[in-house]
RNA sequence: UCCUCAGUAGCUCAAUGGUAGAGCAUCCGGCUGUUAACCGGAGGGUUGCAGGUUCGAGUCCUGCCUGAGGAGCCA
């Protein structure tokens, strides 16, 4: 430990300025690997970590990635003193290491350029990393988490899932929308469908959010146009790829708006998402193996079909539904097979939606609602709809569903001052990334998944 | 909560009821252009746990534990 601390001091001192001399006191720039192509024919420093390497006698390649990128840097033996080429050659993955040489194009090298070394510093040498080159199950990638975020697929995953969380900030931005973040705690189970994860908070009880849509309309109110984006909790004992016990929405609310603008809004949001993931992040969709054409195809306007006409459709694909139940994982896969882009479903039957869905005037029993399904079989991404903004009828939802008046009396009196038609949408993130990236599983998306029983790391 | 499948070396997997093995990783040696490098050698095991059947169990039976997939529920 004590020669740790000793190297730490040295590296320390030794990378702290922007710009490094070499022994010859020449000056040497620190970058990252993404930046490589602005050093061809001069010398750069980089720091990284091994991600694996190869020997061949005299040379030494190294495949040094540093978060921006990889690159290989080859060492030569006649460069080196013995001790130094020993100390190379026992490199071992996932090594943090500082690498100075001169960058060259070279048409072997994946990414066009290589990187010939001309001096390091091993900062630690790691010892048995366990996520080999080789392929892991599951359950030992999940257990290893925290490292199997090094590797390039994962990397690629997080990288286009933080592309996607700018491209909804932009896309509301933008639109003259505010983020007004909602609470994580809540005093009560707010729409009374899911069950919750609860707590102490303090001497009183408390849940962790499902929603910050109540919210949203009392901020959107006050602010016209709103969102808030956040983690989000459901204690659902749910066991598939499609559920995560802890996932991030974004949810818009738009005072003086209908379910129609709603949809064109969601539409909007999902191609705008698409554009920007296929400009900024085409190399890690390449990662991925993601076909980009079938992405690239996804344009407005969405189809719109209504419940009616969705249930016709499943009963026609043999599909056991009847009028009046919510889809399952399988209707909703069949349903976004039909279409190269996503389908957007309104009108559900008021039953099986939330207590504070605005009815359809021209049958009641629907509700204005809208479920979007992404393509390619993923199936729900954003559920949403136009809220009741009438007192009344509210009060008669909420005593229908059974839930008590007194902890939303405040959602009340949205409806008593100045109440105005207003809806909005959630959307889960997770969900985008899974059908974006075409991942098979929801607990890649996310770079700590927590899942019925699994909450380690 | 229910249904199905699986647990063998650090990892991924083999092994008719009859001597537990391979590849990768690790360690030692070789190679000036490797691309999941390659070649030679070495170490590495209470076959998830507890019982049972059998001359003999990784293999068959019972129970439990752990994990994976799906259902329901949900976004």
């Amino acid at each position: 430990m004590a020669a740790l601390t000793e190297n730490f001091v040295q590296f320390v001192e030794f990378v702290a300025p922007l710009f490094l001399t070499d022994p010859k006191g020449r000056f040497m720039a620190i970058d990252c690997i993404e930046n490589i192509s602005a050093y061809e024919g001069t010398e750069v420093t980089l720091r990284g970590w091994v991600y694996n390497k190869r020997s061949s006698g005299k040379l030494q390649f190294i495949l040094l990635r540093d978060g921006t990128g990889i690159i290989q840097c080859v060492a030569f033996k006649g460069n080196f003193t013995a001790e130094q080429f020993d100390l190379l050659d026992k490199l071992t993955q996932e090594s943090s290491v500082q690498v100075q040489g001169k960058v060259r194009k070279d048409s072997r090298a994946p990414g066009g350029y290589e990187m010939d070394v001309t001096g390091f510093q091993v900062f630690q040498l790691a010892e048995d990393y366990p996520i080999t080159p080789k392929e892991h199950g599951t359950a030992f990638l999940m257990e290893h988490r925290h490292l199997w975020l090094r590797s390039s697929r994962q990397h690629a995953i997080l990288k286009i899932r933080h592309e996607i969380i700018k491209a909804c900030r932009d896309y509301f931005d933008e639109r003259g929308f505010t983020l007004v973040d909602t609470p994580i705690f809540t005093p009560n189970a707010c729409e009374g469908t899911t069950t919750l994860f609860a707590t102490e908070y303090f001497d009183q009880k408390a849940y962790l959010t499902q929603s910050g849509q109540l919210y949203n309309e009392a901020t959107a109110a006050a602010f016209g146009k709103v969102y808030c984006f956040g983690p989000t909790f459901r204690a659902e004992k749910s066991k598939t790829r499609r559920h995560l016990m802890e996932f991030w929405m974004v949810e818009p609310e738009v005072a003086y708006a209908t379910l129609e603008d709603t949809m064109v809004l969601a539409e909007g949001l999902i191609c705008f998402i698409l554009e920007r993931v296929l400009k900024r992040r085409r190399a890690e969709l390449e990662v991925l193996e993601r076909e980009v054409s079938i992405l690239e195809k996804v344009v407005l306007p969405f189809p719109r079909i209504t419940y009616d006409e969705a249930v016709g459709i499943l009963r026609e694909s043999g599909s056991e539904i009847q009028w009046g139940g919510d889809f399952g994982g399988g209707d909703e896969t069949i349903l976004s097979q039909k279409f190269d882009r996503p389908v957007m479903v309104h009108r559900y039957p008021a039953q099986v939606k939330a207590f504070y869905m605005q009815p359809d005037p021209e049958r009641p029993n629907l509700a204005l609602c809208v479920d979007v399904l992404a393509s390619e079989g993923y199936g729900e991404i954003i559920g949403g709809g136009q809220r009741i903004h009438d007192y009344e009828l509210l009060l008669q939802r909420l005593q229908a569903h059974q839930l008590p008046t007194e902890p939303f009396q405040w959602y009340l009196d949205l409806r008593k001052y100045g109440t105005v038609p207003h809806a909005g949408f959630g959307m889960g993130i997770e969900r985008v990334v899974a059908w974006v990236c075409k991942l098979d599983h929801l607990r890649e998306t996310i770079a700590f998944p927590r899942t019925l029983y699994r909450i380690y790391p």
